[in-house]
Parts: C-alpha cells; sequence; structure tokens
RNA sequence: GGGCGAUUAGCUCAGUGGGAGAGCGCUUCCUUCACACGGAAGAGGCCGCUGGUUCAAUCCCAGCAUCGCCUACCA
C-alpha cells in the first residue's frame, strides 16, 4: 500500500487566498474568520488537487482510496488528541519568548521556517553619554533603530576597559531614557567595542541577557513592522524608513561616531520573502528535547535507516542542537488551538472537545486564537492516516510503514517530526528506511522557482515527451546523493529507448502468431531436451537471469540508475543487437523446432524485460502487453509478479562461446567499418584459430555469416594470412579479409602500429608489474595470475600484429 | 563560523584499491524485410592540484584550489 501525503500548507495557502481577496478589494479582517475559512477550502476545492493529479499523470500507483488531507475530519482529531496528550504531560507549554515574526504574514514563524541571505550590511557605532560623568560609552549594532528599545548596555566583566562603569548608567539619545551598565559572560570583548546594546523585547540573546539581570523589556515595534508609543518621535513610521531617520537624527547630534562594513546574515519569511523580525510574543512551544534523544537513538540503533547515509550526519547535527519549537501561528488556516479561556476566572481549559463551561461556572470562554504550525499536524501522518488514536486493522498491518521517499528540503521539518512522534505515540518508529531522493533543478543546475520563472511542469514535459520518458530519465539520473539537472534533452534522448522498445513489439507481432503456443522456456529445459535451444538461445536466456538478479538488487539498495542503466544496455544492445538479429534465420526458416525455441525464448525475455521495466515506464509496457500476441499468463502486467532471477538458466559456457561469435563478428566489422568497406558486399573471411574456438566457430557458422555480412569462412589452425588482405587480430584468433582491389598497405600499416602502440603499453606496464618481487609476494595470488595471463594474451597479440606489420611491409616493397 | 558534497571524454554524468565507462554530441560508411527516434565502424581522457599510506591510488588519508548546498543568536 502507497499513500501520497497532502497538507493543508497553512501560511502558504493563507497567503495565496488572501492575495486573491485583496485583488478584489476585500480583506480577510473584514471578512471575519468563518467566512475566510470558507474562502480557503473553497480555493483548496479548485486547486488542492493539483499535486495529487500530477502524482497521478506521472502514474505514482497510490492507493487513491486512502487518500488524506491533514485538515480531515480524523486526522483532525489526531492532532487534538496529540495536543491535549502533550500539553497533559507538560511537554506543550505557552510563555513569552523572542520569536520569528513575520510583520507581512502576521504570524509567528518556526526556526527553520526563516531562510538565511547572506548580504554585507552595516555596523553602526553609537555613543551613550554616561550621567555621571562626562564622556560616552560606544556600541556597535547592524540594526540602529533598535536602539529605540534598549534597555541595557552590557560588557563582559573581566573587560577592564569597561570594569568602572558597571553599574552606572547612560542616557540614550533622543529619547534621554537612562539605562545601566551591566555585566554579562555573554558579551564578546573582541566584538565591535566590547560594549553591547541591550534590547530585549527584540532580539534573543538580549532577551536571554534581559531575564538574567531583571532588565525591563520595551516593545518598540508592533506586528506590522511599525515603530509604537515608545518609539517616541517615530512612532508610527516603518521599521526601514525609521532607520533611516534614526541615523540622520544620530549623526545630527553626533552620536554617530563611525560606521563599518559588514556580512551579515538577514533572515527572510521561506513563504513571502520578507524581512523576518525577532519579535516579543506569547506563544505555544513543544519541549523538544526528550522527543528528540529518542528519535536520535532510533536512527542510531538503526530502526529507521537513511538513505542515502550521508543526511544521518544532517540529520543528527539538527536534532542535537534542537531548540523547543515554536507550534503556534497567527492565521486562521489550520487545526486551532485546542485550548480555552474562561473569561471569569482566568483559567486554562485544554480539551479534545469544545467545552461548555468552566471549572467556576462560568460559560464566558474564549477559544485561543491560533492555529497550530502545519507541520504539527504532517507529523503525525503515518498513524493518524491509519485511524489513530483508534486501535484499527490498518494500524495493526502497516505501522511500522516501510519506507518514506521524499526530499531533503523537508528532513527536519518533516520526517524529524514524524519519527518524533511516531515514537511518542506509537511506540515505534514511524518507517523503517527514509529514502532521499535528488532534487530536481534546472539545466544550468538553478534550484527551481517561481520567481526565477525556471520551473518544469511535470506535466508539460509528460506532454511533450511521454509520461514513461520522463520517469525513466528521472530514474537513470537518480544517482544517490546527487540532485538531477533537468534538461529536456536527456528525456528527448531515452523517448528514443521507447522507441526502440516499441519495435520489438512490433517486430515480435509481426514474426508471432496471434494466440501462437509458447511453450514456457522452463519445461523446454526440463523436457531432457535442452538441444533445441539454439546458443543465442541459451546465451540471451542466461543474460536475462542476470540482469533480473542485478535489477532486483539496485532496487533493494535504492540505486535508481543502476537499476535504468542495466536494463537499457540489456535491452538495447543485447537484445536488440545481438540477440534479434541472431534469430531471424530461425524466425523465416522453416525448421519447426529451432523457430519453436527462438519463440519461446524471445517471449520469455521480452515478456520478463517489460517486467523489469514496468515500475519504470507503466504506461508502454502495459500497453505493449496487452497486444502481445501470445503467451501473457496474467491479463495485466501490474499484478505479474516481478521477475526474479532463474539461477538455472544461468549458462556460463553459452557466455563463453557467445564472447568467441562476438570476437569473430566484431573482428570482421572493424575491417568493412575501417576500411569503409559497403555493408552490401559480402566478404570472404578466413579465421586462424586454436582448436577450441574454431569449432565453437565452425559449429555456429551462421551467426558469423549474418552478422558479419561474409559469405564465406574458412577456419583452421593453420590458416595462413593470404595476399592482399585486411587483418584483425583478437586473443583467441586472428581474421584476415582478402580484397579483391589492392589494398593501401601504408594505411593498414599505420592502422596495426596504432594497435601494436596501444597493446605494447598495456604489455609494458604489466611486464613492470610482474617483474616487481614485492607485487608478486604481496598482491593477491588471483590478482598476479590474472596479471600473468594478460601478459602472456598481449605478448601473442601484439607477435600478431607484428608478423603482420612485416608482411604488409614485404607486400608493399 | 561549522558541516556536507562535487571536481572523470566537447556536454551531462556513472564507477572501482589491481585492465578508464555510459548517454548525447562529433567523424566515416549504410535508406538490408522491428526501428534513420535506426545500424556498423571510429576519434576523444596527466580521472582538479600537491603530498602521504600501499607491492599497487582515479578510488583511501592530509592539505590546497574552484564551485555548489545545508546550517549558525557574535551584537
Amino acid at each position: 500500500m502507497s499513500q501520497a501525503p497532502t497538507d493543508h500548507a497553512g501560511i502558504a495557502t493563507q497567503n495565496v487566498v488572501e492575495k486573491a481577496l485583496q485583488s478584489q478589494g476585500e480583506d480577510r479582517h473584514k471578512l471575519g474568520r468563518e467566512k475566510f475559512i470558507e474562502r480557503v477550502w473553497e480555493w483548496k476545492k479548485l486547486y488542492g488537487g493539483t499535486i495529487i493529479n500530477q502524482l497521478k499523470c506521472m502514474g505514482a500507483s497510490c492507493d487513491w482510496s486512502r487518500e488524506r488531507f491533514t485538515l480531515d475530519e480524523g486526522l483532525s482529531r489526531a492532532v487534538k488528541e496529540v495536543f491535549v496528550r502533550l500539553y497533559e504531560e507538560g511537554l506543550i507549554y505557552r510563555g513569552d519568548y523572542i520569536i520569528n515574526w513575520c510583520p507581512r504574514c502576521h504570524t509567528a514563524l518556526s526556526d527553520l521556517e526563516v531562510e538565511h541571505e547572506d548580504v554585507k550590511g552595516k555596523l553602526w557605532y553609537i555613543k551613550y553619554k554616561f550621567t555621571h560623568k562626562a564622556g560616552y560609552v560606544t556600541v556597535a549594532t547592524t540594526r540602529p533603530e533598535t536602539y529605540l528599545g534598549d534597555t541595557a548596555v552590557a560588557v563582559n566583566p573581566n573587560d577592564e576597559r569597561y570594569k568602572d562603569i558597571i553599574g552606572k548608567t547612560v542616557k540614550l539619545p533622543v529619547l534621554n531614557r537612562e539605562i545601566p551598565v551591566i555585566a554579562d559572560e555573554f558579551v564578546d570583548s573582541s566584538f565591535g567595542t566590547g560594549a553591547v546594546k541591550v534590547t530585549p523585547a527584540h532580539d534573543p540573546n538580549d532577551f536571554e541577557i534581559a531575564k538574567r539581570h531583571n532588565l525591563p523589556f520595551i516593545k518598540i515595534m508592533t506586528g506590522d513592522g511599525k515603530m509604537t508609543e515608545e518609539a517616541g518621535p517615530y512612532r508610527g513610521q516603518d521599521r526601514f524608513v525609521c532607520r533611516k531617520n534614526v541615523l540622520n537624527d544620530l549623526e545630527d547630534l553626533g552620536h554617530l561616531v563611525k560606521i563599518t562594513d559588514h556580512d551579515l546574515a538577514i533572515g527572510h519569511c521561506y513563504r513571502c520573502k520578507t524581512i523576518v523580525e525577532p519579535y516579543l510574543s506569547k506563544q505555544w512551544f513543544v519541549k523538544i528535547k526528550s522527543l528528540a534523544d529518542e528519535a536520535i537513538k532510533s536512527v542510531k540503533d538503526g530502526r529507521v535507516k537513511i538513505v542515502p547515509s550521508g543526511w544521518e550526519n544532517s540529520y543528527f547535527d539538527w536534532m542535537e542542537n534542537i531548540k523547543d519549537w515554536c507550534i503556534s501561528r497567527q492565521i486562521w488556516w489550520g487545526h486551532r488551538i485546542p485550548v480555552w479561556y474562561c473569561k471569569s476566572c482566568e483559567e486554562i481549559i485544554v480539551s479534545r472537545e469544545t467545552p461548555t463551561a468552566c471549572k467556576c461556572g462560568s460559560d464566558n470562554l474564549r477559544q485561543d486564537e491560533d492555529v497550530l504550525d502545519t507541520w504539527f499536524s504532517s507529523a503525525l501522518w503515518p498513524f493518524s492516516t491509519l485511524g489513530w488514536p483508534d486501535d484499527t486493522e490498518e494500524l495493526k498491518t502497516f505501522y511500522p510503514t516501510s519506507v518514506l521517499i521524499t526530499g531533503f528540503d523537508i528532513l527536519f521539518f518533516w520526517v524529524a517530526r514524524m519519527i518524533m512522534m511516531g515514537l511518542k505515540f506509537m511506540g515505534k518508529q514511524p518507517f523503517e528506511h527514509v529514502y532521499i531522493h535528488a532534487l530536481i533543478r534546472d539545466a544550468e543546475g538553478q534550484k527551481m522557482s517561481k520567481s526565477k520563472g525556471n520551473v518544469v511542469d511535470p506535466l508539460k514535459m509528460t506532454e511533450a515527451y511521454g509520461t514513461d520518458a520522463v520517469r525513466f530519465t528521472l530514474a537513470a539520473y537518480a544517482a544517490q546523493g546527487r540532485d538531477i539537472k533537468f534538461d529536456e534533452k536527456k528525456v528527448e534522448g531515452y523517448k528514443h529507448f521507447l522507441n526502440k522498445i516499441w519495435n520489438v513489439a512490433r517486430f515480435i507481432s509481426m514474426n508471432i502468431q496471434e494466440g501462437e503456443k509458447i511453450v514456457p522456456v522452463r519445461e523446454l529445459l526440463s523436457d531432457g531436451s535442452p538441444f533445441t535451444f539454439s546458443l543465442a538461445d541459451r546465451w540471451i536466456l542466461s543474460r536475462v537471469s542476470s540482469v533480473c538478479s542485478e535489477v532486483n538488487q539496485s532496487l533493494d539498495e535504492y540505486r535508481f540508475n543502476d537499476s535504468a542503466n542495466i536494463l537499457y544496455q540489456f535491452i538495447w544492445h543485447e537484445l536488440c543487437d545481438w540477440y534479434v538479429e541472431m534469430i531471424k534465420p530461425e524466425l523465416y526458416g522453416d525448421n519447426a523446432e529451432s523457430k519453436s525455441a527462438a519463440i519461446s525464448t524471445l517471449m520469455h525475455v521480452y515478456e520478463t524485460a517489460l517486467s523489469l521495466l514496468h515500475p519504470f515506464m507503466p504506461f508502454i509496457t502495459e500497453e505493449i502487453w496487452q497486444q502481445l500476441p501470445a503467451g501473457k499468463e496474467v491479463n495485466s502486467l501490474c499484478i505479474r509478479k516481478y521477475p526474479v532471477a532463474d539461477e538455472g538458466i544461468k549458462d556460463r559456457e553459452a557466455e563463453d562461446k557467445m564472447t568467441v561469435i562476438m570476437d569473430a563478428v566484431n573482428g570482421i566489422r572493424s575491417i568493412r567499418g575501417e576500411l569503409n568497406i559497403s555493408p552490401s558486399l559480402e566478404l570472404k573471411a578466413l579465421i586462424k584459430a586454436d582448436v577450441s574456438s574454431g569449432d565453437i566457430l565452425n559449429a555456429n557458422l551462421t551467426y558469423v555469416v549474418k552478422l558479419a555480412g561474409a559469405g564465406e569462412i574458412q577456419i583452421g589452425k593453420e590458416i595462413k594470412s593470404p595476399k592482399n588482405a585486411a587483418v584483425a587480430i583478437k586473443p583467441s584468433m586472428e581474421i584476415y579479409v582478402p580484397l579483391k582491389g589492392l589494398i593501401d598497405f601504408d594505411s593498414e600499416i599505420s592502422r596495426l602500429n596504432k594497435e601494436f602502440a596501444k597493446t605494447q603499453k598495456e604489455l609494458m606496464f604489466i611486464k613492470k608489474k610482474l617483474a616487481n618481487e614485492d607485487f608478486r609476494m604481496k598482491a593477491p595470488k588471483a590478482v598476479v595470475e590474472e596479471n600473468q595471463l594478460k601478459c602472456n594474451e598481449y605478448q601473442s597479440k601484439l607477435q600478431g600484429i607484428q608478423d603482420n606489420i612485416d608482411k604488409f611491409k614485404e607486400w608493399g616493397k
């Protein structure tokens, strides 16, 4: 069972709908909460199916009847249950903290939802005058406007420069507020002036310092990013306008000492890119430490395996330094926090059901306005979708699930939180494997983004090239731990592969009668009459068996690019280029027995290949399967058992013999190709081969004749090179092709010289190795032997080349 | 600041402690009855640089360079 997740994407969705409202001259506050939510649901009905549709078009075979949405009834129930249980355990709390605030979205963001961008900024040095004496202390800041909210200046207690001013006070320019100089270990004496302004309500570090020293918290900014009453003359100004004005005024008053360049990373809202503000507000948090500890353990001890494992380090790093999770969002689209406040007695009621009255008897209750972070509900996905908190059959059957497939960019957002929640509420990990797939970038390697306009629409791709080609391309490039540069040219290339596959089907339907009885290969084998199989049959059967094991293994290891490439190479180059060509004489001939063996073999191999390919290209393989003239044991490929290797069909001898045939064919082809001899011209070939190779060639001569286009072939141990013959030298044979016209001795000699040089280089390399005493002593015996064999082989090949060069030189005189 | 990854043929990328691979592109030949979205034959690479470990390094280790990504409260 495979489930495709869809969440309600709280902030993003609310933004989109709000923008739509804006263009109609409305806004959510005028509309009111209920009406607004209705609008979002309408929007969701229109567009919510987009991703699911894309998945369907891409041929994802999920159980669509089990489609779920994080705001569904059942899932919402799970959310409330989890919130209440965590609250009762003290793992959820509410408090005033500095959080990341998006002034445009009007909501808190978790740390993860802030994107940092390096910018070249400035460091402004501002002087605060002492109250007890003349002079001043200078502080450095990147955000000068925040000085309006300063409630102290901090220095390091060990900083000799400032020892005597600790406990004294300074006066803020313009506002004339008097603030103390305090000592705190946090301050780094070596940075800036070693004195830091403390703005408790607008900086997380300052917030911590302020708590340690009981400093007041002054909010100088509203949720809109505008200055408050506390900002005195700057009240009402936008934060960036205020900065300019503050700097101008400080300069005018002589408080601006200097300005230096300073690189810093500025946080932006991940949904709308607005610069976020550290903002003091009351939020709900999850106390995360104990949950994280268990989640770390589950990966360390292998209950959860992340593939590729390199991501485990990132996971640990983040989990080990995790901070409490801010889960409240000041938006309307999402799960409303199940907390009510009694207006009469201040009681806080946390409840699964909507309460009607407080303990105190009052029914004057108000529900918390905020909703939960979308990821809070997504984190429950593996069990909430299976019916939790009820103890359902689905949970018993499917939990823990086997694999989660996702992108690295939500490893922390989602994966880590699912692991934490799964362990906490189910007592078991939510999945055994996490496969982190590649991220798809554009052809230049840029991350896709709507603002860059380089987003590839999968539906457009499937329209242009077909779903199967797109899927196969992605699989073929999905090497672990690397992103995919998506280039349409690649898809174009794999479309040709589909064409190839289709043409094999055509070939089959042209040569196999509708309803022709196909004898299963294994029956023919077990019949005790293996000789009805040709060498080609035995070879391809052996090969397809190996391919089965290789594909299965690479799939098990999530090495999809290997699976795809193995299939590509096998189908195109072995099945099409060699096997199909080799059996044509049988198919066109009238030997019923061998023809029947060839047909059975062809069907077996092709069906197996289709089956192996089916997960990569479901549509074309199924279509072809439906049209196959005969042999199908099930009526749909998608329910056919995935092929596994039949070890009994592996045939080492056949593969070795094929190597000899291929050597002969390739040798003759090389001569033809390099001398530009027309394929229509039949060649005569003489092959000097040892007895065993000669026997193999003699027994399978038709292959060489057919594939090399040779009319007459002589084979023998004692064959001598005739005059005016081109030559090809292979490990087990020398091939001569006599040519009617005079051949160009010089070009033959240079061709052979080139090969001589290449072979000699390799031979020298190996000889040097073998001459090394250490190598012979310390290298594994098999390696030494292998090198010795190779040495002999190269030596005889080199001799053969030399002999032929000599002959050409002789003839050329 | 910390961490991770990349660097291999013109391009895009696999790969391995013992003979450098694929696809596309390129060159030459071929419209032979599955396929010109094809077939056959070729050319093309100090496997980023410098050291170290090893009998042996493109691969392991260290450093460097360039590029990319993630992460971070030095004001």
